[in-house]
RNA sequence: GGCCCCUUCGUCUAGUGGUUAGGACGCGGCCCUUUCACGGCUGAAACACGGGUUCAAGUCCCGUAGGGGUCACCA
């Protein structure tokens, strides 16, 4: 079995692409078989090589490892043209002389007239005159106008639609150059392509492309369209619904490549009650059969919830290096191995990487630390005085331990008769500049002996409202 | 508009004739607790509508409504 993605390089890697390759390839390494890329570039004006690299970049980043090499459409043209010639021989495409003009004004009749846009097939059975001769043609299809065509999806089930609502479409463009139509089938069939996973959008077309493919006597392949992605209002996902790129959900959102896997498959496909899904896990039970027919709505909050769970599981040093990248706008240099260090704490309150970065900073913001608001307003009252407190019973904490600076913030708590979480707010303010933060002890073990002592005294000697 | 497809909690889904219609996200409450998270427990929340078929329908059939896709010398 062979199945391929095909993306049109015009921009970015979109998610509802990053889906469909993830089809692709479970589907594939699910059997056994193949998994292609194919690049769509043959429309020169909107194909750019950054796109083709962002494409390959974002596959690469989300682990969507294809077989072979990239096959570039753009560079397959001359079979192209090789096939609509055989066809041309064959009888089962003509030359068309009609001018675009000629087509729109066509068009607008029909429009005018309430009927089907479709091409006329005034070509169909005529033959160029000495009038026409040098001038320029596009090569069509002749498809079949009666009977009908009928697709046994592997998604949406058997889907028929009669002939006579297919036209003659362009194979061939007047420059020569093939048309997306001819050439999706040639490459396809070229390519070994047994199983066309693909987009919802373009289930119409399979109906044209196999007129293609039957013309050419060329083995059928199993189609399965996909229904597309939605946004959060039910219409197809666009610039308005947010990020579209993939990565825009690296960059900008912060979510780790293996919670979009997870996220993007839970889209459209179940497998019982399973949320939490592995990539081994993804292969060993994916297939077409359990794919719904309808759209899907993408939400971010369930996106964010599952790149929380990821996060709490990867890796400390990983996560220290993803977030030392988000932390190079900040001016004091800051360490990886701190950065390690704190993870353990820092990612159990983390749904994405810019939390995970935000949460890590007071590990690196300079004295005197700046007070949010709610850290300000923790440090009212009496709070220079517990401080006070505090800073004389740490100081004589030689062996900077949790279990020591825990003991020694509970006696202060203790003698003072003021209960832990009421010593442990100022602290933390005055530790971490925040009202919320790791636990308090592990903040202190985090930040040294130090670091903490010389916080907790800024705060004292500058008062509450510095 | 023609053609094609779709319709279970707000969202993602499980469900393949007989279920108290299950799970997850989100939302509310409680517990845990030094804050915030995590975790645990718990609550509210759905079979679009109308006809059939059947002893029995979320499950099958037909309509209606709503939604989506597509109608290029673009892919």
């Amino acid at each position: 079995m062979v199945t391929r993605f095909a993306p049109s390089p015009t921009g970015f890697l979109h998610i509802g692409g990053a889906r469909t390759a993830l089809f692709n390839l479970l589907f594939a390494r699910h059997h056994g078989g193949k998994f292609l890329l194919r690049i769509e570039d043959t429309d020169a004006a909107r194909s750019t090589q950054e796109a083709i690299e962002a494409i390959v970049e974002g596959m690469r980043w989300m682990g969507l490892d294809w077989d072979d090499e990239v096959v570039f459409q753009s560079q397959r043209i001359a079979r192209h043209a090789e096939v609509a010639a055989a066809m041309l021989d064959s009888g089962h495409a003509y030359r068309c002389y009609a001018t675009a003009e000629e087509l729109e004004a066509m068009r607008a009749e029909q429009r005018a007239a309430k009927q089907p846009m479709r091409y006329d097939g005034r070509w169909r059975d005529r033959t160029c005159g000495p009038e026409h001769e040098g001038q320029p043609f596009v090569v069509r299809l002749r498809a079949p106008r009666e009977g009908e065509t009928v697709i046994d999806d592997a998604v949406q089930g058997r889907v028929t639609v009669a002939n006579a609502e297919l036209d003659d479409m362009v194979l061939l463009r007047s420059d020569g150059t093939p048309t997306y139509m001819l050439a999706v089938v040639v490459d396809d069939h070229d390519m070994g392509v047994t199983h066309v996973i693909r987009g919802d959008d373009h289930l119409n077309n399979a109906f044209r492309q196999l007129g293609i493919v039957k013309a050419m006597g060329w083995p059928e392949p199993v189609y399965g369209h996909l229904p597309l992605l939605h946004g959060h209002d039910g219409a197809k996902l666009s610039k308005r619904h947010g990020a579209l790129g993939v990565e825009a959900y690296r960059d900008d959102l912060g979510i780790l490549p293996e919670a979009l896997e997870n996220y993007l498959l839970r889209l459209g496909w179940g497998h019982g009650d399973d949320e939490i899904i592995s990539h081994d896990d993804a292969v060993r039970w994916f297939d077409l059969g359990g794919v719904g027919r309808s759209p899907s709505r993408f939400d971010v909050k369930k996106l964010e919830h599952i790149n929380g769970h990821y996060i709490r599981g990867a890796d400390d040093g990983r996560l220290a290096q993803l977030v030392a990248e988000r932390l190079d706008e900040v001016p004091h240099p800051h360490d990886v191995r701190l950065l390690t260090v704190a993870m353990p704490a820092l990612k159990m309150r983390a749904k994405d990487l810019n939390e995970l970065a935000d949460g890590a900073q007071f590990l690196f913001a300079p004295r005197p630390l700046a007070m949010d608001a709610a850290a300000a307003a923790l440090l009212e009252g009496g709070a220079s005085d517990l401080l006070a407190r505090l800073h004389a019973t740490l100081s004589r904490v030689a062996d900077w331990t949790a279990a020591n600076v825990e003991e020694a913030v509970r006696e202060v708590s203790g003698e003072a008769g003021i209960k832990l979480g009421k010593v442990a707010q100022p602290l933390r303010a005055a530790l971490t500049g925040r009202a919320t933060s790791p636990g308090i002890f592990d903040v202190l073990v985090l930040l040294g002996r130090e670091e903490s002592l010389a916080r907790i005294a800024d705060r004292v000697s500058q008062g509450v409202n510095a």
